[in-house]
Formats: C-alpha cells, structure tokens, sequence
DNA sequence: CTTGGAATGTCAACAAGACTGACTTAAGGT
DNA sequence: ACCTTAAGTCAGTCTTGTTGACATTCCAAG
C-alpha cells in the first residue's frame, strides 16, 4: 500500500472528495443520457423505451420476467412500453417451446435499426471519454462503478456480461 | 504512449468493453440514488427534491435562474419543487436586494438537516466504492466521468469546485 | 422620463413514466 | 384437483417533466 491508502493521507475519501463524486456522477449520467433522449425525443419513445430494446438486444429471447428484473421496475410500467414497442414492429413476442405460460423477446429488423441508431450515438460518447482518459483510467472507472452497485445488481451484471461476451 | 494505446492493441475500446461500460453506468447510477430514493420515499418528496436541496446546500444564496442551469429543467418545473420545499420550511427564498427579481435560495436549519442525511447516505456508498477500488481507480472514475459531460456541464461542475472547495 | 423589451419568477393544465392493488388467463407442478 | 407461476390488463395515484399565459421588475433607447 502506498502512503495515500493509508495513515491520515485517505485524501481521496475526504467529505469534499466524496461531494465532488457525487456531482460528477450526476453531470456525467446526464451526459450519458443525453444523445439517445435527443434522437427518441421525436418519436413518441422514451428512455423506458430505449432501455427495454438495450437490455432484449443484449439478450435476445429473455422473458418478460428477466427483463423485469433487469429494469427493476414492475411488470405494468414495463407491459405498457413493451406493447407499443410490439404493436411498432420493434420488438417480437414468441410463446416460449418449453415453458408456454413464458414470452421471449426478440428485436425486430427494424428494432435492431433503431437499437443501432441510439447505442452508435451512446457509444461514440462512451469511445472519445474513454480515449481521452485512457486505459488506465478506463479501468478505474469501471472498479469503481462495480463497487457502486448493489450487489443484485452487480450479480445480474456479470451474468449478463459472461453470455454476452 | 504504451502498447495498449496505440496499434491494434485498443482493446478498452471494443464495442463489447463500450458495451459494458454503458451496462456498468446503468446499474451503478441505480444503486448511487437508491440510497436517497429510500430515505424519500416515505415523505413527499422524490429525486427532484433531493437535486434541488443539493445544489442550494452547496452554493447558498444561488438564485432560481442558476439553479435551472445546473439541473437543466424548465423554471415551471423546479418551482413546484422549490414552492412545496419553501412551504414546508426547507428552504428559505429572499429576495435580491440589488435585483428584486431574483430570489435567492438558502437551507434552514430543517433543511440542512435533511441534506445531511440525505448526503450521509449517499456518501456512505460512495465512500464504501472508493475504499474497495482504490486511489488509483478512483482518479481513473473521475476522468472519465468528466470526458463524458456535456462541455457546459463540465464548465458548471469545475466552477462549483472551484467556490466549493 | 417614459416606454418597451428582456429577465425572473408564478400559475394552470397536461403528458410520460413510475407506482399500487385487484383481477384474468394460461400453463406447470405436486 | 389444487396451488403456484408467468404474463397481461384495468383503474387510480404520484412525481416530474413539458407548454402556454401571465405578473413583476429592471434597464436602456428614444
């Protein structure tokens, strides 16, 4: 451990510290959100739209359960974004082959389109802060966002991440 | 510049690694406002709230007009926020005494209190992820958080830290 | 000095998206 | 047969955002 880690040099944990995180965050996640709101501003999508088909393309065939969990809000605030992104064309129901009682969440080409559209624009983001503060940086940020999670939140993270990758 | 910056070697910059950091800022600003939401939840109040509270705790005597710069919604919207914490004795509006315009917006002693225990939470978590990641990780968090704020509200945060701290 | 425009803040009405609670339908499992 | 689970629906509420209209105050140009 190097001096800053330990004794009374905890700079980095100082109250001050800790506010200056906080608004960082806060500015940050508004940027974060920023590019995708603009494009669905026009369209009579929102950002509940826009998580629905981020988290069905990242697990093509979820149910509608795991997606509840996933989102964590309840099943009639997700059913009612659900439906108009089906009734769209965005987004295919299949009764599920094992289990008929379940339904598996497909994008739709054009879902896949729109699902394009708006991860492009949050990932070019994403690309230039990341090359600007580098590698090093980059994995900082992500030990500290894991550490920031709950842990429910942290185990359906990294299940999410060893089928996706 | 090392290897894993240049040439074929960008590797934090894949769409899967861009992928999962917009994964990793999703579940992580859900648990950085878990904390307050549950503290809320029982009163009348909500994040709107909280943001509000905040940013007078960390600037006293900020007018409306600032305000709105800070948390980016339509005057109409912050004042409902404002005139419910106002009557309840949170927070106290003076008028400007060189332009009678403005109001300028102070906690009360309730108000502070509730800030405290609004921010101890918040810090609690913050605090927690800082030690678990480190000083290392943490200055990583900070720069890419900052690369990822739209060039206004990276003008606004640095002119916060600046009377801040 | 007055008057018109800009800035600041307030009121009212509405929409999106979350919530709870109650209920139905269909399919599994014991 | 009975109970549970998965999904969907209907109704009502709350928070928080929006627009539009309006009042007050300031300031500067005529």
């Amino acid at each position: 451990m190097s001096d800053v880690t330990t004794g009374e040099n905890l700079l980095f944990l100082t109250d001050e510290q800790l506010r200056q995180g906080i608004e960082a965050m806060y500015f940050a996640y508004r940027g974060f959100t920023a590019d995708p709101d603009r494009i669905l501003a026009g369209m009579a999508y929102g950002r509940a739209h826009h998580r629905a088909i981020h988290f069905i393309n990242r697990a093509p065939g979820t149910t509608v359960n795991n997606l509840l969990l996933l989102l964590g809000v309840t099943k009639q605030s997700l059913n009612r974004v659900l439906r108009t992104l089906i009734e769209d064309g965005l987004v295919e129901s299949r009764v599920g082959t094992v289990d008929k009682r379940e339904r598996h969440l497909f994008l739709t080409e054009a879902g896949e389109a729109l699902e394009r559209r708006l991860s492009d624009a949050q990932r070019a983001r994403m690309r230039t802060a990341y090359r600007t503060a580098g590698p090093q940086a980059v994995a900082g940020f992500r030990q500290v966002l894991e550490a920031m999670m709950d842990p429910d939140m942290r185990r359906r993270y990294h299940a999410m991440r060893e089928s996706g990758a």
